[in-house]
DNA sequence: CACCTCGCTCGACAGGGTGTCAACAAAGCG
DNA sequence: CGCTTTGTTGACACCCTGTCGAGCGAGGTG
């Protein structure tokens, strides 16, 4: 394997020796005034992610943002990709806490309201961190701890979408068509790839006042209808 | 904006001192042993990019490959970005003819099969270039003219797919509901990310032997289908 | 045949980015 | 007060990219 890409992997830190014991991803034990830092450091990448994209922003901008040098930086973090992790890290954690608060109230009593309202916190809770959106797909193509955590995360909402189906095939509301599990991802990939184009201002996209229409429409049928003869 | 980003804008070949007249992407014209060259640079990179991932691969292991000099690639192409670009561009079309023939075909006299048929179509065309499509997902985040590209294709098969709709509601076959065009951008995202998440080998995935069932089930529901009433 | 153009090749260079290190400063703390 | 912990820094060693001027060799031209 090379050792020399342009984006490093990041994030070993059972390799590095470390001074301090440490959390997750190069996050420094909460102690003084070096949380400042980090958290201006997090804040200079939001900012900068709003204007331009990744690969044009350099550890050194971060650094300069944040008031300190750039070797200062890595004290803080081990790379420029950590500082984008910690930020979805963030960003990931509110959406499951919303979506669990949805499960929780609908799921129960009324599905197909449970299907609309989770639809609506990703829209919701990651078109506010659009910047934040755009730096994780970036990453996702050249660094490979962003692919393993990416892979969890999605794991987990197919897994809660697969549930959800077979639970509704279960009680005899929806028809057994597909296979569930693969329903599931190809739905939840879906999901993914068009909020992601509306929210990087890619093109062609779903015009955004449509989306939650037609990801409802596209959702709803494909779980509850059967397709037409030939 | 910043020029100073590690994979820089290629094929800007308007501001460039060209000694001799190029067509597209900085390819040379057809002339003598230079075609020969330029073709093993392509394979050279087809076949690294099986193994590792664009940002992995250097200049100077293309030129190698090709057994000329890291100086001597760039007469051949500006930029790493722009031999891949080649590829991509080589693949879609391909893509597009076979779809033409499909529709030509079909499209009258068989509109589900026509449908079925074109799925297929894109699932066998760039499944035969897994490498390709790795490169070139890869290439999209950072690469604006691959962007550019990718948005003129992707708006082709949007326009196609939006057509078809069109017409089987007007036939009568399939109900109005959610807008035609948004409904036809959605599939088609649907589409990509499936099945590049299949060729790239990501997790999750939906399974191999069903992705071709599943994607059927979605989009005809989604056209030929009502959603459930609450 | 001599010449010259032109396609092609190369080494060297300049510039920018990354990660690491040893050394230094300042702030607790026993 | 000395020692450890917490920050901070400049310098260094690398890697990669894109450009340039100079050179080489084969084919056409006079």
């Amino acid at each position: 394997m090379l050792a020399h890409m342009s984006a490093p992997p990041v994030g070993n830190t059972t390799a590095r020796p470390e001074p301090q014991p440490r959390s997750g991803r190069g996050r420094r034990v909460a102690r003084a005034s070096g949380e400042d830092r980090e958290r201006a450091i997090m804040q200079t990448a939001e900012r900068l992610l709003e204007e331009r994209s990744l690969s044009e922003i350099s550890v050194d901008d971060l650094a300069r943002g944040a008031g300190i040098s750039r070797s200062a930086f890595y004290f803080y973090f081990p790379s420029k990709d950590a500082v984008v992790l910690t930020l979805v890290d963030r960003m990931v954690s509110e959406a499951a806490a919303a979506r669990d608060e949805v499960s929780e109230r609908l799921l129960a009593t009324d599905p197909l309201a449970a299907w609309r309202e989770s639809l609506r916190i990703f829209y919701a809770t990651f078109g506010a961190h659009r910047a934040v959106i755009r730096a994780a797909s970036e990453l996702g193509s050249t660094n490979a701890e962003a692919r393993v955590a990416h892979t969890q995360i999605l794991e987990g909402w197919v897994a809660d979408v697969e549930e959800r189906i077979e639970a509704e095939r279960e009680r005899g509301a929806a028809p057994r068509g597909a296979p569930a599990r693969d329903l599931a991802v190809a739905l939840v990939q879906m999901n993914e790839r068009v909020l992601s184009a509306i929210f990087i201002d890619e093109m062609p996209a779903v015009l955004e006042e449509n989306v939650m229409e037609v990801l409802d429409h596209i959702w709803l049928t494909s779980v509850y209808g059967s397709p037409p003869a030939p």
